[in-house]
DNA sequence: CAATGAATGCACTTCCATTGCATTGATTTT
DNA sequence: AAAATCAATGCAATGGAAGTGCATTCATTG
């Protein structure tokens, strides 16, 4: 059982109190987030600050960015089964069109999908819009 | 065989010189173009012009949007096979990452996406992302 | 302690989408 | 035909978000 400290370091991102505050924030939200929502949760902190915090994580591995297609780029931790330093991260993501939340579905990887003749296939984004589990009620 | 007056009229859509040649542009290309790409076939025309354009084409169901993870809208015309009236328009787009340009793979579906139990699937964004068939020398 | 390099904060820029409003243009009504 | 009406257009401005330059602060180390 690693420290949030020592994973960090692990992974070769130095360790500050702005990046373990993000860390934890991050790893505490079941859904992805975006920058605003970062900035929101520590209003003292410089946006700058929290978008390069964001990006050092990306550019070390241990959260990728998800395109939903809403325009906002949100973030999320890599977690069990979630491989992005591979070049085809093949989960995919929900977004829901009643509360606006997007989730990894880290479990379900993205099928083969074939292109026609010609075409080279190398990397798939695949968001499924619709209702969540928490607004279906269910 | 509908002139393009007729079919615009069919849609109700009023037909003015600038949506007539921006019809025709999109008519003629085979990629899905961007505002801008408008804009430089028509350096005469208001960028505003030109956007409310494909945006009315879009509303009366005879443009879709494409969102391939550029960060820029791309246009296109929906054709044969293409059905964005009906809420789930489901072929998918290719995204070539040497050329840059996309493409629609109108006849292409895309398959059944099972997602976990409480999650109900509306609608689906698949953009596969590689190399095209002009770009891959075939 | 001095020196070095990274992290942070602030200001600024860029890019694209979108809107407000006045003007032009076309269509309908009298 | 003239007047009235409504849509389309052009110009200016706004907004949102990503990204950058640079000076300052902070932490590490020799
Ligand atoms: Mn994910
Ligand atoms: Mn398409
Ligand atoms: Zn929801
Ligand atoms: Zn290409």
């Amino acid at each position: 059982m690693k420290t949030i400290e020592q994973f960090l370091e692990s992974k070769d991102i130095r360790v500050t109190a702005m990046r373990l505050l993000v860390y934890k924030f991050l790893a505490e939200k079941e859904v992805t987030v975006t920058l605003s929502d970062i900035e929101n949760a520590f209003a003292k902190a410089d946006r700058t600050t929290l978008y390069r915090t964001v990006k050092t994580f990306e550019d070390k591995g241990i959260v990728h960015q998800i395109d939903d297609g809403t325009g906002i780029t949100k973030y999320a931790l890599c977690e069990k089964g979630c491989n992005c330093e591979i070049e085809t991260d093949l989960h995919l993501h929900f977004h829901c069109n009643n509360c606006g939340e997007t989730v990894c579905l880290t479990e379900h990887k993205i099928p083969q999908i074939k292109v026609p003749d010609g075409f080279v296939s190398e990397n798939v984004n695949l968001v499924v819009k619709g209702i969540c589990d928490k607004c279906s009620g269910q």
